[in-house]
RNA sequence: GCCCCUAUAGCUCAACUGGCAGAGCAGCGGACUCUUAAUCCGAAGGUUCUAGGUUCGAUUCCUAGUGGGGGCACCA
């Protein structure tokens, strides 16, 4: 059945050069965008005829229609447009080669507009070239294409035959835009750091590794961008950032991809404080890109809580009155309501739990979470108040954590202490501790300003401001299996 | 890695407690000069994901595998 549908296309492609037509021709230059042309006669009366002629190209949607008079409905990336075929205008060899074509098929047309008695806007072929002959059949017309295996494993297809698929795309090239275009505004140099490293770093996570042949070495793909950037700042470039995929070698789900997009930005003289009016700032900018218009309070002050507070307020239990982890485990296991697990789970463990059972779920309308242990957090600066935490604060929008920000931790000594406690923790099987990184250290020897450092999951925001509820929908091509 | 759900025509979906696998769209032949999910007539189109098993008989029940989805774990 696919074969004949795949052999009846290709006949009429053999019909196309029998006939002396090219099918892939190598250009159609004077191409008006769909959208201008709609643009150009708005307010014309049903029925209205122009004498103004415009050139479009694009996909062949739908047809219908097969006898002197045919319509066809036309796509390009900004919009469908109807086209008029009229055996009176073509003749009979050009309009019957016109009809014969197949869905999918693009083309190009010089056509005279017209408002349609019901009131479509129309442009009636006077003349149309085949643009590239389409030799396997386009999902269906009106349902679409709705396997989410086919939409993400050809994408094209997709694309083609879901316009809010195409929407969020471009939704999510706007928001890329937006951030860069508020960062640069605001004196923000962006940079590239590598990829491809030999120490991995700037997050609790487990790399992808790879060899290097030539220096018989093996290497790992980035998971965060976060050390090079401050070297940028020991450096004196004072306010850098870098938008680009990290890589992290963890499960599948709604919301993870082993790779994702990242921008983070760091800024001297800053601390986490300030940065929570850049993330709002920033996120606001995104937002507007992209019209937003949903139920969230984006362009309000975003709540300010603490970790403790807010673990608080859900469910009674204050974990800084209970900082020895046996004491915290108790409380928790005598919690009327709220309890989870506690075996050897330890202190830090302990309160992320609370956090992710209790507390996250409810973080719809975005909000900062300040202030985290500082064993869950080995770059950040020690709070300035409370012992034992840091300048650290998460934001939530839905419930899904889309930042992560501190005030840098520039004490060398101080982070030489951190990474030697990391290098234990690996020591007793945490297979996501960092591995101790001099060359950083070092940097940091040379004196860092202090600095507010934030990272922004842009996949995740997308999801957000497109109101996706899996990431696979804000990534073109996502993960899956061979 | 574990648990649950799922796979039928190119696309979107049907098929009762096991009984010859159907429809719409697309495609093919025909009618039609303002249609728009165009309409009308006609003829087609299937290894029901794969491999086994139970049964007189399997799309349907069982086992295993593969892909996909969801959950757990891990994480952003």
């Amino acid at each position: 059945m696919e074969d004949e549908l795949l052999a009846q296309r290709r006949e009429k492609l053999d019909r196309l050069r029998s006939d002396g037509i090219d099918p892939f021709p190598h250009a159609f230059p004077g191409v008006e965008a769909i959208a201008a042309v709609r643009a150009a006669h708005q307010g014309l009366a049903d029925g209205e005829e122009t004498e103004v002629s415009h050139r479009v190209a694009g996909r062949i949607a739908a047809r219908r229609g097969q006898g002197k008079m045919a319509f066809i409905d036309l796509v390009d990336r900004s919009g469908r447009i109807q086209l008029q075929a009229r055996l009176d205008v073509l003749g009979a060899e050009t309009h019957e080669r016109l009809l014969n074509l197949d869905l999918g098929d693009l083309i190009g047309i010089d056509g005279t507009a017209f408002m349609s008695r019901r009131g479509e806007l129309t442009l009636r072929v006077d003349g149309f070239t085949v643009l590239a002959k389409s030799l396997r059949p386009p999902p269906d017309k009106h349902h679409g294409l709705h396997d989410v295996e086919t939409r993400y494993r050809q994408r094209e297809l997709d694309l083609i035959a879901n316009e809010e698929s195409r929407e969020v795309f471009v939704n999510r090239a706007r928001i890329i835009s937006a951030i860069r275009r508020a960062l640069d505004d605001d004196g923000f140099v962006e940079v590239e750091t590598p990829t491809l490293v030999s120490l991995y770093g700037g997050a609790l996570a487990k790399p992808f590794t790879t060899h290097f042949n030539a220096l018989h070495q093996d290497m790992y793909l980035r998971i965060a961008t976060e050390l090079y950037l401050k070297r940028l700042i020991v450096g004196g470039l004072e306010r850098v950032y870098e938008l680009g995929k990290n890589f992290r070698n963890e499960g599948l789900s709604p919301r993870h991809n082993p790779e994702f997009t990242m921008i983070e930005w760091y800024e001297a003289y800053a601390d986490y404080l300030d940065e929570t009016r850049r993330v709002e700032e920033v996120v606001c900018a995104a937002a507007r890109a992209v019209d937003y218009q949903g139920e969230l309070q984006l362009f309000e002050p975003w709540k300010r809580i603490t970790l403790r507070d807010a673990i608080l307020e859900q469910t009674g239990i204050d974990v800084l009155e209970h900082r020895e982890r046996d004491a915290l485990a108790a409380v928790i296991d005598a919690h009327p309501t709220h309890r989870i697990p506690t075996k050897d789970r330890t202190w830090p463990q302990l309160v992320d739990d609370l956090l992710g059972e209790f507390v996250e779920p409810t973080l719809q309308q975005p909000t900062f979470l300040m202030d985290y242990p500082v064993e869950l957090s080995p770059f950040a600066k020690r709070h300035r108040e409370i012992d034992g935490l840091t300048e650290r604060f998460e934001a939530y929008i839905c419930g899904i954590e889309i930042a992560n920000a501190f005030t840098e931790l520039n004490d060398p000594d101080d982070q030489r202490a951190r990474f030697e406690a990391q290098v234990r923790y690996a020591g007793e099987g945490d297979e996501e501790a960092q591995p101790y990184d001099e060359s950083y250290v070092r940097a940091l020897e040379h004196g860092m300003p202090p600095t507010g450092g934030v990272g922004v999951g842009i996949d995740r925001l997308t999801m957000i401001l497109t109101g996706r509820d899996t990431i696979r929908e804000v990534i073109l091509f996502p993960a899956l299996r061979d």
